[in-house]
DNA sequence: TTTGGTGAAATTGTATACGATCGACTAAGC
DNA sequence: GCTTAGTCGATCGTATACAATTTCACCAAA
């Protein structure tokens, strides 16, 4: 499932908005590493555009929080401390109940239905192994939060919870164990089946336990070499 | 209480951030109303500056919901529709009291001074009259709920907080009638009075009421002629 | 070998130039 | 007189040029 449709041939529009969307998937299915230097000549090279258009794509990043941009020296993906993780992690523990909640309200059985599809493809993913496919599975994660978002109908909830899930991509890759994240795929399950009894309470509950699984199945220790960088650099 | 410090001369450092901050505080503060075109011309020749870091400063500015730019016609002031603004402030009525709730954690004598400082001056405000006292007033106001965001030391929720009570401002500012907001402040008095007796129920519910409150205040009948340009337009 | 400084190369910051698009006005035709 | 087509001006989109800053390699001195 390509995220921008690629016309017959490869001389595409290429604005602003492809150059950052393409990042942004980049990033979060971890092609590109955290830390990574993103020269504005070296990107526009990419896409055969000129630094003007790069410059808007990154400055559109690092509002969203997936590159730092710092001044005279560039832009670099992300590379979330354990700190931001963390806070990243308490806000979406005080949002998405009340997301859950809101989109409830709204939903009919064609939601359930839609939410059921994106949980079997979820469950497909599981099943095989590979790089791809984890990567694959960490997004399918995400969409299952933003899909519950969407159906909030609110736009501003649900460009909150994109930021929070595109970022909360990127500190699973950098921390992620990759062992135990498949017991969230059952916890989604189990939050869909709880608002589809109407059974709120539990559907809240549940969400936000599987958001602490989440953030536990880190290992944040502080390390690498790039903390001494950040260390020293602030 | 000047947002942006004016050195002596007015040769000051003219970037991106100073302009998008300046643009951001006049509409806030209703002096630049909603549906202005920002012309990239006209504001870079205002602040002796080029076109590109005009460009930027608007294009931060909508991702912030403050401005809309419309492809080859250029930036406008945001003219909130009332959906957008239901939007805003269900966010709002779904974030607040959690903040609330991560700020109590972190409360000490100190931020309770800090907020009661503010409240007094809110009440100042409240006493006089005039458009000027009126603008400072919703100001204030806003600051209240961002006082809260800041003492939760989470900086993803503060940006949120900053974003929500910028377009809440705005969309105060345009659909607001004057005369009630001024029971908004003796809510405020009472969030806090609850909190620092622990009860943070109390404080939730109260939070929670206030939201719909400032909500109820406003009169956002489908109205005005930018209504109409906006149907035609879309 | 390490430390410190100097200069060139590379990279970003900002301004400007030029092509593209949109809107308004005018004029011609019905 | 109203509609419609065409031109002109203004404004935006993108590329490029130049200035400012940083980085890095190189060399000299301790």
């Amino acid at each position: 499932m390509k995220t921008a449709a690629l016309p017959t041939e490869d001389q595409i529009d290429v604005s602003t908005q492809y150059i950052r969307d393409s990042i942004r998937d980049a990033i979060v299915d971890r092609r590109l590493a955290p830390g990574t230097k993103l020269s504005e000549a070296d990107v526009g090279a990419l896409f055969n555009v000129s630094r003007t258009l790069v410059r808007g794509a990154l400055q559109a990043l690092s509002y969203e929080g997936l590159v730092n941009v710092e001044k005279n020296r560039g832009a670099f993906v992300a590379y979330p401390s354990p700190e931001e993780a963390r806070q990243i992690f308490a806000t979406r523990r005080l949002i998405e109940p009340g997301i859950l909640r809101e989109a409830a309200k709204h939903m009919g059985p064609s939601h359930f239905q839609h939410l059921r599809q994106l949980l079997m493809e979820e469950g497909r993913l599981m099943g095989e192994r590979g790089q791809t496919a984890r990567r694959a599975e960490i997004k399918a994660s995400g969409d299952f939060h933003l899909m519950l978002a969407s159906m909030t109908g609110n736009a501003v909830m649900q460009r909150f919870m994109d930021e929070l899930v595109a970022r909360s991509s990127l500190v699973i890759a950098l921390y992620g164990q990759s062992a135990i994240s498949s017991c969230g795929h059952q916890e989604h399950q189990d939050i869909v089946t709880a608002i589809e009894r109407g059974d709120l309470d539990r559907a809240c509950h549940l969400m936000i336990h599987h958001i602490d699984h989440i953030e536990a199945d880190l290992d944040m220790r502080e390390n690498k070499s790039s903390d001494l960088r950040e260390a020293f650099k602030l």
